[in-house]
DNA sequence: CTAATAGTGTCTCTTAGACATTATCTG
DNA sequence: CAGATAATGTCTAAGAGACACTATTAG
């Protein structure tokens, strides 16, 4: 008998608050009681034919937890990891996503939102694929825009270091980290607050992501 | 009617000589006044369920050219590409191979090798494909050991140079180049040849794919 | 008045990047 | 002996990285 080979698509959906990193899973059960301790998975589809991934990962994104397309400012696909069980082929295409905050539809207890520091039992598979993304979106934010993307269209600087800090692990000057922004030439002043204590706002110049021909140095102290 | 969507796999096998990028290429004519004629493409493989794509690629590969494993120095995916028509998807994950010189089975007139500066018309996808991969490429020979896979396992400072140039398209300072590699500490002496004007060799460190922390900087002249 | 946050300038040291000549081997 | 190739050192300029204080506002 035969079996067409199985595609499923995953979603791995980052945010940032508070300089910390979230990640989004979902849980099968429908009990609230039971879902505490089934395991959590990346959201995923699988993805019938005559579909993509992503056209098909997104509508369940949007049915299961309300996901906009407002929400999302940058996506990317990570890699396909294939599998192979009792003769039949399973295909896992992931995507990354990175969101300003999101508020799930309330009432959506299969939906959860957990800082990577403290994830719940996940499957190996789905360890790694987080793991992945992660990697990815560290060695990215060196070279490019893309941590700007986890806020809000406008931000101050102080916003863009604390996420840049987050994601990377490491502490840098503030005066070197504004010297460097100013030299790239990547935002443009949105107001400059009246309020001294207050900060100023930019935006990206660019709302694509922009690529750095040296990668963003970060410093050892403070 | 069910129809199971179709899994493909691509291979984009490089492989340098002479300050220039070979791209491997097959047709599917067996005539060769036809293939002359005929589209040139990416070696594919239908990817069979019960299989890996990775697995079905290297089997075609080996059977219908000849490729043994020891001719492949590095090999990484690239990039899953999606396609629906007529309501039937189709999925084609590809991968980039780089290889030492390889020669090919004798008589194999369906597989050719190309300089990718000369490239016989391809499709739209196959050469979106292969400009991915060429771009993956020049990305990571900026902050990795990758150039050295295209060459032996034991090579010269300005076999390297070269091939670094070639993939960059930028010319370095020979001084400059050495200054640097030597600080990067990637490569150890193999020999030291007697004859003055015969090139030292080396060979990497690691023989896996090593990255640095800043990207290798290129000068701008000579 | 105290605590927290925003904003700003200079110096040093590392490294990118520019540059020319000599020695040896081959033909 | 002429032409090609390998090897090598120094100087300059740019940028990474270290470092401290003042002004304002909120409580």
């Amino acid at each position: 008998m035969y079996r067409a080979p199985e595609i499923i698509s995953n979603a791995v959906i980052l945010q940032y608050a508070d300089r910390q990193l979230f990640v989004t899973l979902v849980t099968d059960s429908n009990s609230e009681e039971v879902a505490t301790k089934s395991l959590w998975r990346l959201p995923w589809t699988r993805v019938a034919d005559g579909a993509t991934s992503l056209g098909n990962l997104e509508t369940t994104l949007r049915s299961t937890m309300g996901l906009m397309s407002a929400d999302i400012n940058y996506r990317e696909q990570l890699y396909t990891t294939e599998s192979v069980l009792n003769s039949h082929s399973t295909f896992r295409i992931s995507y990354l996503y990175l969101s300003r905050g999101i508020r799930w539809h309330k009432g959506s207890h299969h939906v959860g939102i957990f800082p990577i520091t403290k994830l719940p039992p996940l499957s190996e598979e789905d360890r790694r694929i987080l793991h992945y993304a992660i990697e990815r979106l560290h060695a990215k934010t060196l070279y490019s825009t893309i941590p700007a993307f986890m806020l809000p269209t406008v931000f101050t600087l102080n916003d863009f270091q604390d996420v840049f800090e987050t994601i990377t692990g490491h502490s840098v000057d503030r005066r070197n980290f504004r010297k460097k922004i100013e030299s790239l030439a990547i935002v443009t002043p949105v107001a400059k607050s009246s309020k001294k204590n207050v900060s100023s706002t930019y935006t990206l110049k660019d709302s694509h992501l922009t690529l750095f021909d040296k990668p963003f140095p970060y410093a050892k102290r403070s």
